[in-house]
DNA sequence: CAATTGTGCAACCAAATAATTGCATTATAT
DNA sequence: ATATAATGCAATTATTTGGTTGCACAATTG
């Protein structure tokens, strides 16, 4: 439980999914996120330590409770990476494409 | 090297992040993308192996070269995760929305 | 003040991961 | 036919993961 500590790492886990839509929907505590899972309170713990981390998520305590916050912004990092991916395929694309206007042109 | 085998565990891993960026740009053989890397043939082969069967990538042989390309399909997996997380998010402000509308009627 | 509740943290453990090295196999080239 | 190149597969290993239990500690309740 030590290195690695991205967004990619931090929603590669099921149950850290489960976790981050339900903390999508409104800030919960562990105590409530653990009711909607068959692991233990202090697995979901765990799960929320590397979540926070990552900084997918966010702790405010309101008195001995301890709300988790969805951090909207770091997730979009997932989709900068998909927006860079989409690039890449596109002008691969655009390379076909030239290609096959050349082999048009020839053919002209 | 056995159980979890999702787009998610796919790109989890930086190593095989950068193997599909290097393929999104074009098909690649296990030696090419070695060539890119610190680590192995072998381990390179690994992580082809996995993004083979999790469909991220899907291999064509040519000759005694083996072409990975990119399973595009597979990548929108990612997206679909994204819009349904974003859905959620969105709803959650208009459930806020809902609160201050009608806090504002009672003033009113 | 004592009991209870909500939480984090440490120690421990089984399983999975990523990487290595050493082969076996198939296709190409000489 | 033999050498070489491109690859996959098996065995091994160190590290990471995800989970458990048991405890400590602060806030709340009675």
């Amino acid at each position: 439980m030590e290195s690695r500590r991205d967004v990619f790492q931090a929603i590669a886990d099921p149950t850290r999914r489960a976790i981050i839509m339900l903390l999508a929907v409104s800030a919960m505590t562990p105590n409530g996120l653990a009711e909607h899972f068959n692991s233990s309170r202090q697995a979901v713990s765990k799960h929320l330590q590397i979540l926070t981390e990552c900084e997918v998520v966010s702790p405010e305590s309101r008195g001995r409770e301890i709300f988790y916050h969805i951090n909207t912004q770091k997730m979009t990092e997932i989709e900068k990476w998909l927006e860079q991916f989409k690039l890449l395929m596109s002008r691969k694309f655009d390379q076909l494409d030239n290609v096959l206007n050349k082999l048009q042109n020839r053919k002209q």
